[in-house]
Parts: C-alpha cells; structure tokens; sequence
RNA sequence: UCUUCAAAGAGGAC
C-alpha cells in the first residue's frame, strides 16, 4: 500500500489527474488497503481541481472505513476552500478540527492566513496569527511571506518592509518567495533602482534567482521601455 | 523523508 501511495502520489504531482483517479480506483478495487496517506494525496488533488465536493465526498468515506482524518486532510480542505474564496467553509473546517481534538499547526494558520488575505480580509487574518501565537505556534519563513506579499499587493510598503525587518529579528531567513513578492512591487511601482537592489541584496544571500524572481523585475523593465537593461 | 501552506509572467473568458 505504501510504494501504492507513493506512485499515487507521484502521478498528482506530475499533474496526471486522470491516472491518479483511475489508479485510485484500481487501488480499491484490489483490495489494497488505503490508507490516511491515500485518501490525503486524493483529497488535496480534488482541492487543488477546486473540486470540493469530490472531496467532501472522500472525506465523508474515511469515516465509514474508519480511517482517522489527520492534520493534513484538515490543511487540505482548508486550503481547497479558502482558494475559491468558501471562508466560512474553512472556518467550519478549522473549527471542526479544534472540537475533534486535532491540533491546527502553522501549515493550517499559514493556509488561513494566505486565503484571508488573498479575499481582502486582513484584518481577520491577522486574527488567526494572533491564534497561532496563542497557541503556542511560531510563525515561519511561509507566514511572513504571506504577509509580505499581502502588503505588497495592497501597496502597504511601510507594512511589508516592517514585517521584513521583523523576521529577521526572530531570526527567519527571508527566502525567494519573500524577496519576489518585494521585487514584484517595486517593480510594477517603476521603482527599478529598488528592485535591483534587493536583487543585489539576494544573490549576495546567497539565494538563486530563479526565473519567477526573474520575470518580475524584467517585467518592470520592460514597461519602463528600458529594453536595453531587461536584455 | 508515501500526503498539506507563501512569490512573477503568459493564455482563454468577461
């Protein structure tokens, strides 16, 4: 069941959705036993699809197959609702989780805070940071970024730049996803010079540009008309 | 390490 699982799990990756619904199938109809792992890596497939009844769906399963939903399954769900912008859903869900006696780790409050933010709610997102400390969780390099990248698009620099600075402070290592969200704004702002900066300032970090980091500085450049120092 | 969270552009529709 385990190598099953792996090979399951492989196939959603590679984005083979139809392989993993039949081989899925096939898995059950063999008489393998599935597995929490098993129903986790469908149900965060059909969440990724924006399928949420199929999910609901498979969900609903485990409890018939006695199979225990874990944390994971609970991110899951949170998350596939959150993105379509179902966030009552994702309260029902976390709330759920919380009464059934399994604990929320950042992974949940990460996945809450991104999907309020992302649907203009954050005020309550920063009611589920301040949930997360109270329960003893540490935010990470993910919850700052998520952060980050909120304020950016908001247009909230002072914000971001403070939340920037902060995480340092605890000691996280702002990473690419941190430093593109930051290059990102300045850049569709046509500050260039701090764009490049923070470029400067990433590959002295150490940190690879990646082409997404790439894109969104040569992507100011462009609409600067500055084709000579895009190339 | 069998499964879950954050970043850019492009395309299609309106």
């Amino acid at each position: 069941a385990r190598s099953c699982n792996l090979l399951l799990g492989r196939l959603t990756k590679m984005g083979n959705g139809e392989g993993s619904r039949k081989f899925f199938k096939e898995m059950m109809g063999a008489g393998i036993k599935p597995s929490v792992f098993t129903y986790n890596i469908m149900i965060d497939y059909l969440c990724k699809e924006g399928d949420m009844e199929g999910a609901q769906r498979l969900y609903a399963d485990m409890k018939v197959l006695n199979i225990t939903p874990d944390v994971v399954t609970y991110n899951s769900l949170i998350d596939g609702h959150g993105k379509l912008g179902q966030l009552d859903e994702s309260i029902c869900i976390y709330n759920d989780m919380i009464n059934i006696g399994c604990f929320p780790d950042v992974i949940t409050y990460n996945a809450l805070i991104n999907c309020f933010c992302k649907f203009g709610k954050m005020p309550q997102a920063f009611e589920f940071l301040h949930s997360m400390k109270k329960s003893g969780l540490k935010p990470n390099v993910v919850t700052y970024s998520t952060f980050i990248d909120a304020f950016c698009k908001e247009g909230m620099m002072q914000e971001a730049i403070k939340f920037f600075m902060d995480m340092r402070r605890v000691g996280l290592i702002p990473n690419e996803f941190t430093y593109t969200s930051l290059v990102d704004a300045n850049s569709k702002a046509g500050r260039m010079e701090e764009a490049v900066k923070l470029i400067k300032e990433m590959s002295e970090a150490g940190i690879t540009i990646n082409t997404v980091t790439c894109t969104a500085l040569l992507d100011g450049l462009c609409k600067e008309g500055k084709m000579k120092e895009a190339e």
